[in-house]
DNA sequence: ACGCTCACG
DNA sequence: ACGTACGTGAGCGTC
């Protein structure tokens, strides 16, 4: 028995397109060619494959609307034009079959449908072949038999229906598929139906009276409102019937023998999937890269070495934490040399020709590891990752995928270090030295770039040197207190385990209460609470959800506590302490490239979100402590957000307030409410601050009423007010979006830049967000590049006065130190000096300094 | 691997 | 009618 795979190419590949183009970005290469439904597409294609292993297999596409029957042109015209970002995406899908050995066909004049019909019908006839059909079009299920069945793809994985379970489930024969939709009609397909009938209806009738036909036989038993929709729609009922039926004629101009799956042209593929940059799918090729030979000479020591100018350099190591890492190699190379070199000798050639070392990537990475091995780096005369980062190039830690951008045919982290085979020691080396060559190489193209933005000093100014700064910063690392940890550990657990009873005592029984679906089933179908909202997998049990039912069971506080206390309990108390090094220090990570809008992140652990909101979560920061002889300094900028925004937009009256020290959201609160500062409320001062927070995001209605739990109308009521009081601030972000729409990016005060592609989406709500985006990230954007300065600010003046205390954290818009007491005066003028005279703005900036014994006390 | 939830600015 | 506030990271459960 032969087996035929019967794909509906269309199908899937429409699918993989409509699945992605929606969700946020169109998945495009560094081109700017649109990659989204073939890398669906070749994705489900593989997995199918993968699944059938077919001998036989067709693709099949529609092509051209020449039509059978005249007069139902009309319906089908009516269907939506394929997007162009789509078409161009349609005949690279094709290549890709062929070079799989997979046979596609369209033939003019008919549609995917009806070549996958022809062929269902050569397996119904032909004794030797049996076939299945792979599709999400339910109009496909008309076409299953003894031989034929069909796999209906479903959102996330797929039904397979033969004869038996199909009847099982719809009750009816799959011929009568078509009957079902020329009652129920399908708005997809601008098949119309019987108007008024859907499903329920269409299937009750043909399980009484089989087929349209049939229902029309007898007619007149049938009863009514159900009796007259037939009646009225009888002409379209049988149109419909002519447009549900799949054509199975199709004159073909192959033959079987013709589908016989073929072995892939991989090389072919990796070439295709190389240019569409699909490289987890090029992973999946297992081809090894073709070794190229690279010139270089391996170093065995240091007087095999000449170095007269300046050189790339890149340092592999063995662990992407650098704190704990050791070093695999490292490569230099410019026009006149080439090294590699291993073990040891890498500390002596560093300190032998330190001065040369001008181009990395990563410096931050070699600068904390080296010294880590008490050798101190220069900063370099450029940093490949930050630089591409400001172009807005997808920058990752492996510099291979900003590379295979560039054209180097570099092998991924994966290849070089597969984690089953063995290194391939020749390749690596190759590899090492191409990516010092690549530094090198690439660096006038980047800086040209660079220039022509004008990113010039940004880069200069602030993120190279930022690079040094962050780099001491980590390894310099944050005390801690295992001791303090380890007692609110103990604490905690108590506590878990007296309220996880409780909540089995009130739920009548023991389950996971950190499980979102058993949690969702015991208060909404056991306990039978009320309000229950859906998410995707089941109950939605989220924070916001749970407030509104406080009143309505004990078990809800419970559960709040619950979840307070093991997020404390598993990411804080137990996270922090897995993350102590030998030192009795924590030494975090900054990521400097991750962020659209030019924040720092931070890594292993997060020491950009330890609690503060909440008293009890608030304890943990007692476990941040200073050095000997020292105390812990926060300062950090007040509101800097609002008086950007206040500069920006150059609001008359937020400035005033801003030079005089008003409290901005009282502020805020009597403008939009017109009444005296003295009689704002609480009330009033929350609705206000939760307002200039709106704006900040770039403000809707939808999203301010559900932060302040009101109606989408009263919101839009406050910011109809906001906008009157501040004409300035709606003046601002209407211009804000128009030049986004016209330039394709936003830039910050500093000149950092941000496309936003989904500017150009053709969904309402994409556009929607791109325009929050448009207006937020000029705001966030600027207050990241002003603290930045600060910090580089800082570290100078540190360095220049000798200054031994150390800066140890940042937190968006706050610095924490560990400061010598014998240091504080001095350290505290410098730290509020810079960080407020960083730039100068309609608007002062502001600064409060606390200091105490831990992190606790100095919030 | 992905979604949910929740911690921060 | 639709269904969103902006920017992150970690841990858990589920598949």
């Amino acid at each position: 028995m032969k087996k035929l795979l019967l794909v509906d190419g269309n199908n899937l590949i429409f699918r993989s397109y409509y699945a992605t183009a929606y969700n946020g970005n169109l998945m495009k290469n560094s081109k700017g060619f649109p990659t989204n439904a073939l890398f669906g597409f070749v994705n489900m294609i593989n997995k199918i494959v993968e699944e059938e292993k077919p001998t036989y297999m067709i693709v099949a596409f529609d092509k051209g609307k020449t039509f059978r029957h005249e007069k139902y042109k009309d319906y089908k015209a009516g269907r939506i034009a394929t997007p162009d970002e789509l078409k161009v995406q349609m005949p690279i899908a094709k290549e890709i079959l062929t070079d799989m050995g997979i046979k596609y066909y369209e033939i003019d004049g008919y549609e995917a449908d009806d070549i996958l019909g022809t062929f269902a019908k050569y397996c119904d006839e032909e004794p030797d072949f049996i076939g299945t059909i792979v599709s999400s079009d339910k109009d496909l299920l008309q076409l299953i038999s003894n031989d034929i069945d069909m796999k209906l793809l479903k959102q996330k994985d797929h039904i397979r229906y033969n004869m038996e379970s199909f009847k099982e489930d719809y009750g009816i024969e799959p011929i009568n598929i078509i009957d079902l939709k020329s009652l129920m009609g399908d708005s997809s397909d601008n098949i119309p139906g019987v108007k008024g009938i859907g499903e329920k209806t269409a299937l009750k009738l043909l399980h009484e009276y089989k087929s349209l036909d049939g229902i029309y036989e007898n007619i007149d038993s049938i009863k009514g409102s159900t009796h007259d929709k037939l009646v009225n729609d009888k002409e379209n009922a049988y149109n419909s019937y002519e447009l549900a039926t799949i054509y199975k004629d199709v004159p073909l101009d192959i033959t079987i023998d013709d589908l016989k799956v073929k072995e892939p042209d991989t090389e072919s593929l990796y070439k295709k999937y190389e240019e569409l940059e699909f490289y987890s799918l090029i992973k999946k090729l297992n081809v090894s890269k073709k070794v190229e030979k690279e010139n270089y000479k391996v170093v065995k020591s240091l007087d095999e070495i000449e170095i007269n100018n300046d050189v790339a350099y890149y340092v592999e190591l063995d662990n992407s934490y650098y704190h704990n890492a050791n070093v695999k190699s490292m490569t230099i190379y410019n026009n006149e040399v080439s090294y590699y070199i291993e073990g040891s000798l890498i500390f002596d050639v560093i300190k032998k020709y330190k001065d040369k070392l001008k181009y990395t990537f990563d410096f931050k990475k070699n600068y904390v590891y080296f010294k880590w091995q008490d050798i101190e780096l220069d900063l370099p005369k450029q940093d490949l990752m930050i630089a591409a980062s400001l172009l807005e190039y997808n920058v990752k830690d492996d510099i291979g995928v900003l590379a295979n951008q560039f054209g180097y045919n570099m092998p991924f982290y994966e290849e070089l270090f597969p984690k089953k085979k063995e290194i391939d020691k020749d390749l690596y080396i190759e590899t090492e030295i191409k990516k010092a060559r690549f530094i090198y190489e690439i660096n006038n193209q980047i800086e040209e770039k660079l220039t022509e933005l004008n990113l010039t000093s940004l880069l200069e100014d602030i993120e190279l040197p930022l690079t040094q700064v962050l780099g001491d910063m980590e390894y310099t690392g944050v005390n801690v207190s295992k001791d303090e940890l380890v007692k609110m550990k103990e604490e905690l657990k108590i506590k878990l385990e007296l309220i996880s009873k409780d909540i089995y005592n009130y739920a009548g029984e023991e389950f996971n209460v950190s499980s979102p679906k058993q949690l969702g089933d015991i208060l909404f179908n056991k306990l039978g609470l009320p309000g229950a909202k859906k998410n995707k997998s089941g109950y939605k049990t989220s924070a916001d959800v749970l407030e509104k039912l406080k009143d309505k069971h004990p078990i809800i506080n419970k559960i709040l506590e619950y979840r307070m206390l093991t997020k404390l309990y598993t990411t804080y108390v137990e996270g922090l302490i897995n993350c102590i090094m030998p030192d009795n220090k924590i030494h975090t990570i900054y990521t400097q490239v991750l962020t659209r809008t030019g924040r720092l992140s931070s890594i292993e652990p997060n020491l950009q979100n330890i609690p503060i909101r909440y008293s009890e979560g608030k304890l943990i920061r007692k476990a941040f402590v200073p050095s000997a002889d020292s105390i812990i300094m926060s300062s950090d900028y007040s509101q800097v957000e609002l008086r950007i925004l206040s500069h920006i937009a150059n609001v008359e009256s937020l400035i005033e307030a801003f030079k005089n020290n008003m409290d901005i959201h009282t502020k805020t609160a009597s403008d939009i409410f017109d009444i005296e500062e003295n009689d704002v409320t609480k009330e009033q001062r929350r609705v206000a601050k939760a307002v200039n927070f709106g704006i900040i995001y770039g403000i809707s209605s939808y999203g301010l009423s559900e932060n302040l739990n009101i109606k989408p109308s009263e919101a839009a009521q406050f910011i109809k007010n906001y906008f009157e009081v501040y004409p300035g601030i709606k003046e601002y972000m209407d211009k804000t979006v128009k030049e986004a729409y016209q330039n394709g990016y936003v830039k910050t005060l500093m000149g950092r830049i941000r496309y936003i592609d989904e500017l150009t989406n053709k969904n309402y709500m994409i556009r929607q967000a791109g325009e929050r985006i448009a207006l937020n990230t000029p705001i966030q954007g600027t207050s990241a590049d002003i603290i930045k300065k600060a910090m580089v600010d800082i570290y100078k003046e540190f360095k220049a006065k000798n200054i031994k205390s150390k800066m140890i954290i940042q937190v968006h818009d706050e610095l924490v130190f560990d400061m010598l007491k014998e240091e504080e005066k001095e350290v505290t003028d410098i730290v509020k000096r810079c960080m407020e005279n960083v730039i100068k703005l309609n608007v002062p900036l502001q600064v409060e300094i606390e200091t105490g014994n831990d992190w606790y006390q100095a919030k």
